[in-house]
DNA sequence: TTAATCACG
DNA sequence: ACGTACGTGATTAAC
């Protein structure tokens, strides 16, 4: 017995297509090209083939008006027309098919069910075939048969019918799934049926009747309405019957060798996969034709002479998250030639290779920097695989098998050699050699691929002229760290736990009771409950308590102030006195760690401990400032004064920003005088105030309803700013309405120096998601650009300090400004050179503007 | 582990 | 009629 795998072609792609085209991720490759019904196809193709093994195969397609349009001319009429994305897709599947060795049949006039009628009834007749057909479309459960069964797709899997299994389902025989839908009708192909009657009366009908014929043979006999209805709809009934009803003879001389599965062309196909970029499936065939051989490690535990050729890929490995303070397991090279595993001794050695030979990395910054925790150090990397695949916008973890699991190239997981990152286990040396190896060698044998996507996407300047060198900079100003005057922060410590003592006490006493301030849920039940004060906002579990909410209830209770008070205490006690202390590291410094590629926008993230959030807005938080201090003499602080705005004056083109910029007006100033339509003198205080958050609001991606909150205004109120302001300001409208076009249909941004961000929000089915994907759309040109001028302002710092060969080091970057630790003899030599170079970094139709501070500490260097 | 809160630009 | 400003990280409570 033979069998014939026939599949549903136009079934297939509709439902790929729709599947992604839903949820917004259309897929396109880089030629702007359409492939996501094609990747869903290939697929499905793909998991048959696994699943049935077939020996004969065919795929149908349909092709034309159909005879059923010309019997029926409303057949089909309000089904939404094939979207230009998917047709364009066809041709293409086509190809993939031939290429795989399947043969697939359209004949002008029929639909795809029909010529797998056709198929069917050949298995029917002959003796030697069966079949199984392959469709999520119900109609096709007709042909059922004794040899002939379906594969019917559901959303994540399929069942399959037979002829005894489908009439368990129904209680009807296959062939009367016509019958079935002459009643129902099928309103997607515009099948009219009998009107009201649906699924579950047809059935019933079907299962006391049998037939159609015999329906309306008896139809005299069936009562009330339903009865009416059938009779009325006897015209409808046998016309969709009719439509319904599947051809089993469509103008084919079936071949059978013709249908017969044959090797694919594989040049072909890949040349196809190649174009459509479905590296995932190119990679599959590649793996098929190179049997893997195990490779040789060497283990290097001492370096004498060791010397290595040409370019390599090097991968170190370190025992846990922090690479400050974890050991060092080795080091990974790889290249066509050699496989290595040196050692940390050997390493300590300080190899020639680091400094000499051409390399290739995964994380620079952390490799970098452990190194120079060993005493040695590295130079001459020229590719990154971590930062261009976050420039690729690949998913990015610290473990690159997440990137490796991507681009289907297998490598182990972290987890699986190193154990659940909780209870770490320590591998033997010879697997963490291999694992260390098996990283190098994946960042070898990807290393062009990577290089060539970054070319594709136009990515080259910001990868080449910033990231990479970035992160040398960055593992340098982690490795230089901060010095903090620990008395400092202990002495403010001490002051506050008294003051929070103090503050409980008066707190419980207006409670009438204690409890756990510091918990959301508790502080509710006293103030909402207990004291029957008003709430406003509720969270997931009760009402908020946040700060907003707080302010808006100090007058009514003294408590209020006192929680405030206490929030504000505990935080600094905790996050800053405290938390800091624990972090400072035995050489008297803290060292953060800058996830260089984390954000979505472009800019930095610090942790363990952030040091991008020290408190600066209120008298107590300063005082943490206090504690950070020069290893040299002064720390110098150099501030981009609104960068943001600026870029967005430039961005958007906006005449009276720039000449405000130009001018050197206070921007926040002159908004509130354009905006309250008074002279410049005239703005006070208050005007300014509600001018900034204006301006920020822009940038953010305003409506009405969030700056009144955050104005203390009615929406109405805050919606007059707002239009004012647009309309002073053509050009952020214009900026507006062309930035989201773009995104919308392109389905990203990019920044200045092209940084590119993905936006699937704007497709989501979801509005408030999609009106979020606007703001993000607006916001992350405006904060990324700014984000990309500091970056490349900090490489070409440090390069400058090098190469003046000044002691000056770079410490920490917050955002739109850069601490430094300088010496007094360079202080005015760094100020000019630190100025001039953050000043020119690009050129853009407004001035940027620095802000120059430097003092004893942190706190005075404002 | 998650939610709530609050520190920063 | 609805929900409501962008980007981060650390701490705490409560599960």
């Amino acid at each position: 017995m033979k069998k014939i795998i026939m599949i549903d072609g136009n079934n297939l792609m509709f439902r790929s297509y729709y599947a992604t085209a839903y949820n917004g991720n259309f897929m396109n490759n880089s030629k702007g090209f359409p492939t996501n019904a094609l990747f869903g196809f290939t697929n499905m193709i793909n998991k048959i083939i696994n699943e049935e093994n077939p020996e004969y195969i065919i795929v149908a397609f349909d092709k034309g008006k159909t005879f059923r349009h010309e019997k029926y001319d409303g057949y089909k009429d309000g089904r939404v027309e094939t979207p230009d994305e998917l047709k364009k897709q066809f041709p293409k599947a086509k190809e993939l098919l031939t290429a795989m060795g399947i043969k697939y049949y359209e004949i002008d006039g029929y639909e795809a069910d029909d010529i797998i009628g056709t198929f069917a009834k050949f298995c029917d007749d002959d003796k030697d075939f069966i079949g199984t057909i392959v469709s999520s479309d119900k109609d096709l459960l007709q042909l059922i048969s004794n040899d002939v069964d379906i594969k019917l797709l559901k959303q994540k899997d399929y069942i399959r019918y037979n002829e005894q299994t489908f009439e368990e389902a129904y209680g009807i025989k296959p062939i009367n799934v016509i019958d079935l839908k002459a009643l129902m009708g099928d309103p997607s192909d515009n099948i009219p049926g009998v009107k009201g009657v649906g699924e579950k009366t047809a059935l019933k009908l079907l299962h006391q009747y049998k037939t159609l014929d015999n329906i309306y043979q008896n139809a005299d006999k069936i009562k009330g309405k339903l009865g009416e209805k059938i009779r009325n709809d006897k015209e409808n009934a046998y016309k969709s019957y009719y439509l319904a009803t599947i051809v089993k003879n469509v103008p084919l001389k079936i071949t059978v060798e013709d249908t017969k599965y044959q090797n694919a062309d594989q040049k072909k196909l890949n040349e196809l996969y190649e174009e459509l970029e479905f590296y995932s499936f190119l990679k599959k065939e590649k793996q098929k034709e190179e049997p893997k051989k195990e490779i040789q490690i060497q283990i290097i535990k001492n370096i004498d002479n060791l010397q290595i050729n040409g370019d390599i890929a090097v991968y170190l490995e370190v025992f846990g998250q922090n690479y400050h303070k974890s050991p060092v397991l080795g080091m990974g090279i790889y290249n066509n030639d050699i496989a290595y595993f040196i050692t940390p001794d050997a390493l300590k050695q300080n190899p020639k290779f680091l400094k000499e030979n051409t390399k290739y990395t995964y994380d620079l910054k952390k490799m970098s920097v452990a190194l120079k925790w060993l005493g040695t150090s590295m130079d001459n990397v020229t590719f990154d695989t971590m930062i261009a695949g976050s420039l690729l916008d690949y998913n990015m973890k610290e473990d690159m098998a997440y990137l490796a699991n991507q681009i289907d190239y297998k490598l182990e997981f972290y987890e699986k050699i190193y154990g659940k990152f909780i209870h770490l286990k320590m591998p033997t040396e010879e697997e963490i050699a291999k694992a260390c190896v098996n990283r190098a060698k994946f960042i070898y044998d990807t290393k062009d691929f990577f290089q060539n996507k970054l070319k594709e996407e136009n990515v080259d300047y910001l990868y080449n002229e910033i990231e990479l060198p970035l992160a040398a900079v960055l593992a340098d100003m982690e490795f230089t760290g901060v010095k903090v005057d620990e008395n400092v922060l202990k002495n403010m410590g001490e002051e506050i736990k008294i003051k929070l003592e103090l503050l409980t006490k008066d707190i419980y006493n207006n409670a009438g009771c204690e409890f756990n301030i510091s918990s959301p849920i508790q502080l509710s039940e006293v103030l909402f409950e207990k004291l029957n004060l008003p709430h406003k906002k509720k969270t997931a579990n009760g009402y908020s308590t946040a700060i907003d909410v707080l302010n808006k209830l100090k007058d009514k209770h003294p408590i209020i102030n006192q929680i405030i008070e206490y929030r504000k205490l505990s935080k600094i006690y905790g996050t800053y006195a405290q938390g800091l202390i624990n972090t400072i590291s035995d050489d008297g410094k803290i060292h953060t760690i800058y996830t260089q590629n984390l954000t979505r926008t472009g800019r930095l993230s610090s942790i363990e401990p952030n040091l991008q959030n020290i408190p600066v807005r209120d008298s107590y938080g300063r005082m943490v400032r206090k504690a950070f201090v020069p290893t040299y003499d002064c720390i110098l602080s150099a501030d981009y004064s609104q960068i943001e705005l600026r870029v967005l004056a430039h961005m958007a083109n906006v005449p009276a920003l720039k000449e405000a910029f130009h001018n050197k007006l206070d921007i926040h100033a002159k908004t509130a005088s354009d905006i309250f339509k008074v002279p410049m003198e005239l703005v006070t205080s208050e005007m300014r105030r509600v001018a900034k958050a204006v301006n920020f609001g822009i940038i953010y991606g305003i409506s009405s309803f969030g700056l009144g909150e955050n104005i203390g205004m009615r929406a109405t109120e805050a919606q007059k700013f707002i239009d004012t302001y647009l309309e002073t300001y053509p050009g952020i409208k214009e900026y507006m309405d062309r930035t989201i076009n773009h995104a919308k249909e392109k389905g990203y941004v990019t920044t200045m120096f092209n940084r590119k961000r993905n936006i699937p929000e704007l497709k989501n089915t979801v509005y408030t998601i999609r009106q979020s994907g606007e703001r993000i759309a607006l916001n992350t040109p405006v904060q990324g650009t700014a984000a990309d001028i500091i970056k490349l302002a900090m490489v070409k710092v440090y390069k400058t300090f090098q190469e003046k060969g000044l002691k000056t080091k770079m410490i920490i970057q917050v955002h739109d400004e850069l601490i430094f630790d300088v010496p007094k003899d360079e202080l005015k030599l760094v100020k000019e050179l630190v100025t001039q170079i953050m000043d020119h970094v690009c050129q853009l139709d407004v001035p940027l503007d620095v802000d120059i501070n430097y003092g004893q500490n942190w706190a005075e260097a404002k």
